[in-house]
DNA sequence: AATCAATTGCAAATGATTTGCATTATGTCC
DNA sequence: GGACATAATGCAAATCATTTGCAATTGATT
């Protein structure tokens, strides 16, 4: 469809140093990753307050998705095409796992609500250490 | 089973005023509440932080359960036996409508994680509000 | 290269939640 | 029922994530 770059270029809005640094790191990220990861790995070349910024603008623009695991603060991930999951967290070793079922459709169904968000996360104690 | 008195007293805790009166708050609660809310309907009788600490320790009790609904705060509600359920937030007019299917158990099966706990909220438009 | 609004960096504000500590109140024992 | 020991409270200050005001900067356009 359209790139991120795309995207963001279309919404009239610039494509500024720190955006750009989000980006990448969010594309490096393998998982979630939080506002204070992101900001730590472009260190001085973007403020927090600008990658607070950032992140709004990105979830706005339908970039970003925020994943909410519970842990005091929330962490973000890029929307892929066609790729649509949720997390269960281990506790004891951090480990973040994937779920490939979503209840939204069926939730819409039922309730006749237009969905705009949802989350749904697990905690729990992995496999490996739960002895 | 056990009452949330008998819970607590159980649990080798002193049954204080304060936990009293956040009690009374939940059972009268027809809707997850938050702190705040639990704090101004006891007033001066007890103090925010205690809410807080109270809140806590009904979570390790096993007596209430997080409700997060992305509101920038947390909501609380008590567990009742045999009634597990999440919710739908109206983003227009605040309606919590309850939603009774869950993935927990599936979820349990398919990762092989002891699931501690989980959160499975959405965000929407209901009918009424969206024209 | 000049322009101008959008965006940034910085520092201070906000809001939820947590914590230290002296004081108070609960459950227990007599 | 009263005294005791300790858990729990209230209060105020600290913490942590997030937001905001504003002057200075920069990206897109000409």
């Amino acid at each position: 469809m359209f790139t991120y770059i795309e995207k963001i270029k279309n919404a009239g809005v610039k494509f500024t140093r720190p955006r750009k640094l989000v980006l990448d790191v969010l594309k490096a990220a393998k998982q979630p990753v939080s506002i204070k990861e992101i900001h730590k790995r472009i260190r001085k070349n973007a403020d927090l307050a600008s990658v607070y910024r950032t992140i709004h603008l990105f979830e706005e623009l339908g970039i970003v998705r925020e994943v909410p695991l519970g842990e005091g603060y929330q962490r973000y991930e890029l929307i892929e095409e066609g790729r649509h999951h949720h997390y269960i967290l281990c506790v004891e070793c951090g480990k973040l796992e994937d779920i490939d079922v979503c209840l939204a459709d069926q939730v819409a169904k039922m309730t006749h609500f237009r969905i705009l968000s949802h989350s749904m996360e697990f905690q729990g104690v992995c496999r490996g250490c739960d002895g």
